[in-house]
DNA sequence: TTATATTTTTAGATTAATCTAAAAATATTT
DNA sequence: AAATATTTTTAGATTAATCTAAAAATATAA
């Protein structure tokens, strides 16, 4: 039995050795867990002892095939569970993400894959981030930061870099949501903005910041 | 904040004084909880702290206001979530309790509207167990058990006394669903069983068990 | 390569939820 | 009404998850 906080602790594992293709530091795990460097010792040990993490004192730890399966299942889960709230129940996808936090923990392999069945096996969730299937399989797919665009280059918004509400938020004023066709006009060295083309409509001025958190398949 | 545990402690006082129309005792608590007596005890007294119990040493616990409104709605949340289970994900009668017992926690007042509006807001849940408004208000409803069908007296089936999975899956076996049609054409004395007519089809004899546990509406 | 800084672990507490065993209060029966 | 039985509470422990402060290990820099 992995209860609650053992999982939480294995999705940051998971995103940290993700982010950096390398085992996970106590301290970064503290950050990304909003708890002191002293509790994620205590809990390595736990998930240690259940065969969960790999973890050697001082070393830093890497999730073990038995971690890695549950931490790719909490995220199908996740993942899923915003699809159904964003095109069943028309929560916006700066909504989703507090409240599939709570649905992800959900114990049973039944519901998990009814509900991948009742939302016709979606490959994506709705920040563009692939959903794993049963087996753990991620779907790749080509894509740049609209960062690394150049000039009267065309491309498709396929997902988010950042995941913060006012984010998503200022991506919505604006209609750039997944699916926005986008082409390049003109690229400021000034302070890295770029000017694009929305939908063959409006033209618009995007930061630099913006531009760096915007994943775009190139057309 | 309320946990998760106190929310099935608060479940169970309701779920008991409504049954008995009277306070609950100790005793009582912890058999319906599965806990020992000393566990109720010490919950007893931090719900009391909280302001959602009425509790007096020795004297038996209700829910205060605030007390009677979580515990009705995490029964709106338990009997919404059964239905979603299911008419959308085709899971059985006999399945849904469990994996609602877990939803019924997730704290998200929107997501319950939102919910209650995707299933386009039922009255009843899959055992005819009446799902509370967001206000709070119960559908009342003239039923009898068909224990209490004299012979020749007809009605619909419209829900069970007992949740258990062995019975419910018994109904399914003979086809007893909610809104089957029951004729009684004979009551035998000696076993307190009766021969039934079901949807003007096949005849069928009940135990008094059985007859014991079906709610009916008369028609 | 020694001194300094940073990271990680240990030690010792705390809180929620649970337990068993014993004591106290209440209820039942003769 | 006294004796007995039952229920409830208290006392004292345990486990998971957390904390702060101090010690130990590792990494960085002069």
């Amino acid at each position: 039995m992995v209860s609650h906080t053992e999982e939480n602790y294995l999705k940051a594992i998971f995103k940290l050795s993700e982010k950096d293709k390398i085992s996970a530091s106590t301290n970064a795990i503290s950050k990304e867990m909003n708890t002191s460097a002293a509790s994620v010792t205590d809990m390595l040990k736990r998930l240690a002892e259940k065969d969960l993490i790999n973890y050697e004192k001082y070393k830093g730890v890497t999730l073990t095939k038995k971690g890695n399966t549950l931490a790719t299942n909490l995220i199908r889960c996740h993942r899923l569970w915003e699809v159904f709230l964003l095109e069943k129940l028309d929560f916006s996808w700066d909504e989703v993400h507090d409240i599939a936090e709570q649905l992800e923990h959900i114990k049973s392999d039944k519901l998990t894959e009814r509900l991948d069945r009742f939302l016709e096996y979606p490959k994506f969730d709705p920040h563009g981030d692939p959903i794993p299937d049963a087996e753990g399989n991620f779907t790749y797919r080509k894509q740049v930061l609209l960062n690394d665009l150049k000039e009267n280059e065309k491309g498709i918004v396929v997902g988010v870099n950042e995941h913060s509400s006012s984010f998503l938020q200022y991506l919505d004023r604006h209609h750039l949501n997944l699916g926005a066709q986008i082409k390049v006009l003109e690229h400021f060295d000034y302070d890295s903005s770029k000017k694009i083309n929305l939908n063959d409509q409006a033209d618009l001025i995007l930061s630099s910041k913006v531009c760096q958190n915007l994943f775009i398949q190139k057309s």
